[in-house]
DNA sequence: GTTAGCACTCAAAACCGTTGACTGCTAAAT
DNA sequence: ATTTAGCAGTCAACGGTTTTGAGTGCTAAC
């Protein structure tokens, strides 16, 4: 069954009104603020049939109405009217993005910044290894006797934070040899296939096996680990009523915490464009009553990563969906032109 | 005027219990648990001494007594009884530094993360940027057009977050030869030397201008940035009793949140070897009622970096400090026999 | 279908009195 | 000169009561 259009505006209204009061909001308040032609006991009585259909609820009898879980969706997906950023808050977006230069490492930690300022919620990211990544470049660069340092470029990305130990009598023109050979062997390749378990390694490289194994380690172990998680503005969620109590924020805090956890919540909407989970509602990972808002970006073709914001199911969505998309819109931008 | 040797015995008590158990200590639970050969009574009068000396406060008449920041003073530097670790720590510690490679980024990020799971309170670090660290290697390398990766090895550090600028129509030979060039330039030279305003560029890299400029820059940018910060536990201090409201538990995030705060924090305390803050007293930037207390690790003749654990004023003094100084033991002698 | 009016509900705040863990003081004991 | 037992005094914390007021549901009239 459908709902009448008066019941939809209500709803919508007083969705609106409670994310910016965060106190239930009365039949009263809706005539006052927003409704001015009708009276308070019409609003009662759809508030009741609201109510009756299960959008809203009381905390106790004689108080306002709080949308509930099924009124937040139906907000999200139909009622909510987005919203446009200022332009100072484009402006801020555009600045940060256009002086720094792109080490993608930075890029993941400043995008998760600008968005955790704009939303005024806590940011969660990780970043995406796409299996289909070409390599461009790979090389060692010798650090100390036993212990080299890996990089390689891709297309949308550098990574250096790769450390493999090498032989330690190994010489150095040896391992200049090793890299023009290393360059032969996977330049153009993509990560699957170097992953691939029955890779043939050349008899050219017979003399480099060690090297050229911890390569490969390395490589494999890049691709499987969840390091690459990234947190900002965890403060952010104390400035909210629903936080008042410390069990709730050690609740949260315990979770936007721990790497592996960030990891799962963020690594299920992998590939979706925007993505609304509104409670905990079956994905145990969530805090209670919390909402978290996804976002894949994308660059020459592969996923750079995805975002989050975290916060209570009393969300700015029309905000924090605003933000991810500008901000989805500069990041694609830069990395794409290149 | 000295304390008496009874004096010092119940303060030393009082303060160990209260750091225990949180709760104004009073005279009846000493006698009970501590000093049971004598009377309240007399313990009464004794505290009633200390309180009259400044080094005891009660909250209000009827209550027990809790330790001044004059009495923490006085119990740090003489008072208390430095702890041992338990085998088990030990063996915790010695495991994380053992199966880990030696690049300096993830080593301080871990080792902060150790401090913090020991002592059970939030703990900071940044780096050290040693004037004096003599660059033993560098090089340029290139992940696109007009960008690249400046790798510096110096007797403690691997350095590869550096990304500079370079002329898009750069050939990748003439690249080749900067980098050979730079060798020559830089190996051996101190960063002081390097970011000497007087440096006198030599002909002989005339073409090479652009990327020499770039490079320099770079290091000047790096000895001076206050980026390399780190942060761990920041949930910890939820669990503490004196952060059981928000308003106390933001303004500690506020301060530990931000980069150039805790930069600040710990900076002041370089090059001291153990160091105890006491209270707010005068360090504007200490959260109200916080201790700080910070090591400095040294290798190979250099700072490595400041590590610090910022707690509640009621802080186990006498864990953290063991936690710090083993921790620095077992630091030092990794990145020293290399 | 809408509205005014009224009785009803209930959380939150304000207001107690009681309790009990302490202390300080004093006078006797060592 | 200390130490101690004993006792009166203090005050935070706890629990129960009352008051208040914001808000509802219902009903009868428009």
């Amino acid at each position: 069954m459908e709902l009448s259009n008066r019941k939809k505006k209500i709803l919508q209204l007083l969705v609106d009104d409670y994310i910016e009061t965060a106190t239930p909001v009365s039949s009263r308040s809706i005539t006052e603020k927003y409704l001015t032609t009708i009276s308070s006991a019409t609003v009662r009585s759809e508030l009741a049939a609201l109510e009756e259909l299960g959008y809203l609820y009381q905390p106790h009898t004689s108080s306002g109405r709080i949308p509930s879980k099924q009124a937040y969706k139906l907000y999200v997906s139909e009622l909510m009217e987005k919203e446009n950023l200022t332009t100072e808050q484009l402006d801020y977006i555009e600045k940060l993005f256009l002086d720094q230069i792109n080490d993608i490492e930075n890029i993941v930690k400043n995008t998760a910044k600008v968005i955790s300022e704009l939303t005024e919620y806590t940011s969660l990211a990780i970043t995406a290894h796409d299996m289909g990544e070409v390599i461009r470049n790979i090389k060692l660069f010798r650090f100390k006797d036993d212990g080299a340092l890996l990089v390689i470029v891709t297309d949308n990305k550098l990574l250096k934070d790769n450390v493999i130990t090498i032989p330690k009598d190994l010489a150095d023109e040896s391992l200049e040899n090793a890299n023009t050979l290393l360059g032969q062997f996977f330049i153009g390749k993509t990560f699957r296939e170097v992953c691939d378990n029955n890779l043939v390694i050349d008899e050219a490289f017979a003399g480099y096996k060690a090297v050229f194994l911890a390569v490969i380690d390395a490589l494999k172990n890049y691709v499987t680990k969840t390091e690459e998680v990234v947190l900002e503005g965890e403060e952010k969620i104390l400035s909210h009523p629903e936080y008042a109590d410390i069990g709730r924020i050690r609740q949260f805090m315990s979770v936007v915490t721990k790497k592996d956890k960030v990891f799962n919540l963020l690594s299920g909407n992998k590939g979706v464009k925007v993505n609304i989970k509104i409670g905990a509602d079956g994905y145990e990972e969530i805090p209670e009553d919390c909402s978290l808002v996804t976002a894949t970006y994308t660059a020459n073709g592969t996923e750079i990563g995805t975002y989050g914001v975290i916060g209570p199911t009393r969300m700015d969505y029309k905000k924090v969906v605003s933000v991810l998309e500008n901000v989805g819109q500069f990041l694609e931008s830069i990395l794409t032109k290149r």
